[in-house]
DNA sequence: CGGCGTCATTAACCCAGGTTAATTGGACGG
DNA sequence: CCGTCCAATTAACCTGGGTTAATGACGCCG
């Protein structure tokens, strides 16, 4: 399995850490030319305007990986923060260390490809619920898809992955209760 | 360059094919498992509901290169449309030719990888703006980054891929002509 | 125990965008 | 030159979601 690989593969080579929960794994406008695995725990990565506004791009839970497009095509700064929702423990590779392993490795390849992969098409999906469905229905469909997901996080939280404000997603919620039989 | 490398592997191991105006080059529903190269011309990538609506994912213009994920990865049907929106020539190349060259020439899988993550940061892009900006700072951004596609485009299709109708984008337009100094 | 901060819900009001339909204006073919 | 067709605009009306603010419901801590 995909992810197994990976964890034995970086295992050495990276840094086991701890984050507490409202611990902050890189911010935006930094450049963390790091891989990060989450091993446990639950992290968000999100978008902050100038005026403060959040917008949730996705959460990751132990088992999924992050890094920042931009800093590993372009040395280009993260554009977004990832935060600790929960306690976590976070194993980090660095992006010279990955280029080494992947020399000695080549299967390494194959499995970061996957992870691209994996990664376009779940951005496609988003890209769908964004152009095709309403809120109501996007709240649906993570209910439906990512229930355990949904019963570690807040409504506001949720609310802002799903691009409307808590008090919008309150008001599908009583709908929801109101209208089935 | 990118583009260049790929026409120069593929123009003998694929077929280059004339699509009119109007035409499809593969459908929603359709296993279309193959590489398509724009080596002419202008298409449109788009979702259609039960219900005949209409929503663009993207308009590819000559140099760029469409594959449904859902086909290459799991022989899934494609969940979209591609239509030419301009007469177009199209370099087709199978997924099973691509594999043969791919182990002929390994270069290639970089220049596939070179793709893949392109896909990534344009999806991570499109929902940056869905998640963060209005329907009227999409168009801006949209006009700025791409004055040449904009000006090959109807006020339909330009809608459709900001996910609104033509109508909201009409006033949008009205707006920006009555408001600038 | 009481005060405080945080999250979820609700209400009231506003606005952007959807919907429907009428109008305009080319482009095209007879 | 005159219909026909279709894209674009405009108007009128409606609705979903934003905004602000008030109210509960907890949980925490002094």
């Amino acid at each position: 399995m995909l992810f197994m690989e990976l964890v034995d593969l970086l295992a050495d080579k990276g840094k086991l850490r701890p984050y507490p929960k409202g611990r902050f794994v890189f911010r935006q406008g930094e450049k963390a030319d790091k891989l990060f695995l989450i091993r446990q725990g639950l992290v968000k990565a999100y978008y902050e305007t100038h005026d403060g506004k959040e917008f949730i791009k996705s959460f990751i839970p132990e088992g999924g990986l992050i890094a920042s497009l931009h800093v590993i095509v372009a040395d280009q700064p993260s554009t977004f923060n990832v935060l600790a929702l929960e306690d976590s423990t976070i194993l980090e590779v660095t992006k010279a260390d990955l280029d080494s392993l992947q020399t000695q490795h080549p299967p390494l390849t194959q499995v970061l490809y996957s992870f691209l992969l994996g990664l376009a098409m779940k951005k496609e999906k988003r890209e769908y619920e964004f152009l095709c469905l309403s809120a109501d229905e996007r709240y649906q469909r993570f209910c439906d898809a990512e229930p355990g997901l949904v019963a570690r996080l807040s409504q506001m939280d949720i609310a802002r992955y799903l691009g409307i404000t808590p008090v919008a997603l309150s008001r599908i919620r009583r709908r929801r209760l109101q209208a089935p039989a």
